[in-house]
DNA sequence: GGTGAAAACTAGTCGGC
DNA sequence: GCCGACTAGTTTTCACC
């Protein structure tokens, strides 16, 4: 049960992030494999926890939330990382979150639709720390 | 054809962004709809650009990638942005990158197996500009 | 581990409401 | 704008190599 991976699997990878939709009779001819070799192979990637799920790419400029900034926060005192980890599990702008090394404790993506709600949110977030924001202003690359 | 997006559109949306391998039928019992009219509002908000995409979510770690970073790129200077441009453009670490303002020019996401990697990857920006790293120690949250 | 063929399911297209 | 029936394509499961 403990499989290697080899470099087809990750061609497979590849394809698959670029486009999920493929089928896998599609992605077979490209790889030289019939579309059932493809779906196993694509099962022991799921099974292995190396595909974790399927999502969609989505524009968040198409629904009003255009607003992409980075927070770096520093918190306050070290017993508050229970209480920004209770934060920002109940807040749906904030997307991503790191703890990191380097500057401040965490590194976090956020996302909202007006400058009003990013306000908002690092009112909401002075309690807990300070922070640094960073904000976007045009993405060059995303998600290779 | 300039169709308004209304609450059930964010709603298949929303199931599509936490697992885009649901059936059209099995949202359309969530969202109170048929699997085929669920079909055509997908496909209405891929022709609106809200989704760009299908995609894998994948676990770096489990392929020898676990090491991710934040680099704050600051640039020399002002005739530098289109090397840079084209020096993002061919890394396949560099996984997302932000024009920003507040710190620095930009903020890129990096993905990368080693430290020895991520050494050489700062190196070749040097000749760029400076740099500042927040390097990922946990991810707390990810692409809610 | 990969291939081939049959079964189950799915998305897309048609007319009708 | 949504629903029901039909068709085409897909994934899945089986035995076989």
């Amino acid at each position: 049960m403990n499989e290697m991976i080899d470099a087809t699997d990750v061609r497979i990878l590849q394809i698959l992030i670029r486009d999920a939709k493929r089928s896998n009779k599609e992605i077979g001819e490209e790889v030289h494999l019939t579309g059932q070799a493809v779906g196993a192979r694509v099962r022991k990637l799921q099974d292995l926890g190396v595909i974790e799920g399927y999502t969609v790419k989505w524009n968040p400029d198409r629904l009003g939330l255009g607003l992409k900034a980075f927070v770096t926060v520093f918190l306050n005192s070290g017993d508050k990382h229970a209480a920004f980890r209770a934060f920002v599990a109940g807040r749906e702008d904030i997307v991503e979150v790191h703890r990191v090394s380097g500057e401040g404790c965490y590194l976090m993506r956020v996302q909202t639709g007006t400058t009003e709600q990013l306000g908002e949110l690092l009112e909401a977030l002075l309690p807990l720390g300070n922070y640094r924001v960073s904000l976007s202003i045009g993405v060059e690359k995303s998600s290779s």
